[in-house]
DNA sequence: TGACGAACTGACGGGTCAGTCAGTCAGTCG
DNA sequence: CGACTGACTGACTGACCCGTCAGTTCGTCA
């Protein structure tokens, strides 16, 4: 009687174990080498289990992605929901932005961004997070600026700038390592602030 | 007698023309989804000769991956060798940039950034082409300042700025084509330069 | 107690694909 | 001419891996 359709917690459960098995295999192996049957060895269940939750591979793994980046995302605006000046939050999204305080997987957003030119669920998945990212920052501005703390003639043409330089940067950083390390990152990105905000 | 070891002219031939058609494939599909089948059959040859010019798959995708940037950074180059004042100059290697311009092809590249995550060959390429190409923007903003036309504090610095930003555009705009279009994106790196040379 | 269904297993089918290999053929050298 | 070589073919194999399915376990409800 009145049995929901709506799975049981018990299912819910198990779903979102699998999910983050999921993110935990996509990390160490990237997204294009994880294969159901590592992520149903890392949980020492069978691939019949996984498919029982999951109806296909692709299925799970925009699912898995979705699941791993709500989850920064959520831990960001947590972050920025304090008190404080507005330089302060800035500086908090800003310094949680960088590769080496491995916030943003950025990993696995490079390789997200990859499998979303070629898969539709990957491509909105990317496309709504990314820009709730920038929101973030551009809410931050935007706040600086009707306090009178920051001058941008334009906060969210600031915040997509600052945000893609920062992305930019992360693929120099974290995908070859080349002259860009951590230190003139923070130089580089320290001066746009700077700029966008003087 | 004194027969080179070195492949002779028509061996050489095949491999390019193994190479550009590996490129033509792999901007169609993805580099993910080239197989090597695709690339004999693209040509009209047998997968075993693919594999007697290239003994792996991976040594065929990184050849043809650097084989495409090296083609494209020297069509730059060319381009930025002509006469012009170094706003001229500046504005050619900013517009080549653009994803719209179809020049470095974007796409590519984004895939090219996630499997240098796992693969030393194309980490490789992928940082010395990336940093050719800021190079390039770097001895354009150099020459400017040293003709008193810009005003750079720091020219590296300004390229690798300026280099990131658009990359981290040519992201929003290629991989989810969210609410960044090519209008937006030439009027926040339009802003960017501005604010770095002037 | 027994029926029932949800969660789960483990084996397997079937398709894909990289790389191999025996053999063909044309050209070259002595 | 006859030996040899380098380019090339196409069939094959062995591995991999997704998704299925028949069957098992277990908790719940009548």
């Amino acid at each position: 009687m009145e049995k929901s359709e709506e799975p049981g917690p018990a299912v819910e459960k198990r779903r979102i174990q699998i999910l983050e098995a999921t993110c935990t295999v996509m990390r160490k192996q990237g997204i294009a080498a994880t294969r159901v049957g590592d992520v149903a060895k890392y949980l020492g269940i069978s691939t019949g289990l996984v498919h029982y939750h999951f109806d296909t591979k692709d299925e799970l793994l925009a699912a898995a992605f979705r699941h791993a980046a709500e989850k920064e995302l959520e831990a960001l605006r947590l972050l920025v929901n304090t008190d404080g000046t507005p330089r302060e939050l800035l500086d908090i999204v800003v310094d949680n932005f960088f590769p080496a305080s491995g916030f943003p997987s950025w990993r696995l957003w490079i390789e997200g961004w990859a499998v979303a030119l070629r898969s539709e669920s990957f491509r909105r998945t990317v496309m709504e997070l990314d820009e709730a990212w920038v929101e973030v920052l551009a809410d931050t501005l935007t706040d600086g600026v009707a306090s009178g703390d920051f001058a941008c003639v334009n906060p969210r043409d600031s915040a997509w700038r600052l945000a893609c330089l920062i992305e930019g940067l992360a693929i120099q950083q974290v995908a070859h390592g080349g002259v860009i390390n951590d230190v003139e990152t923070r130089r580089l990105v320290a001066d746009a602030v700077e700029a966008e905000i003087g």
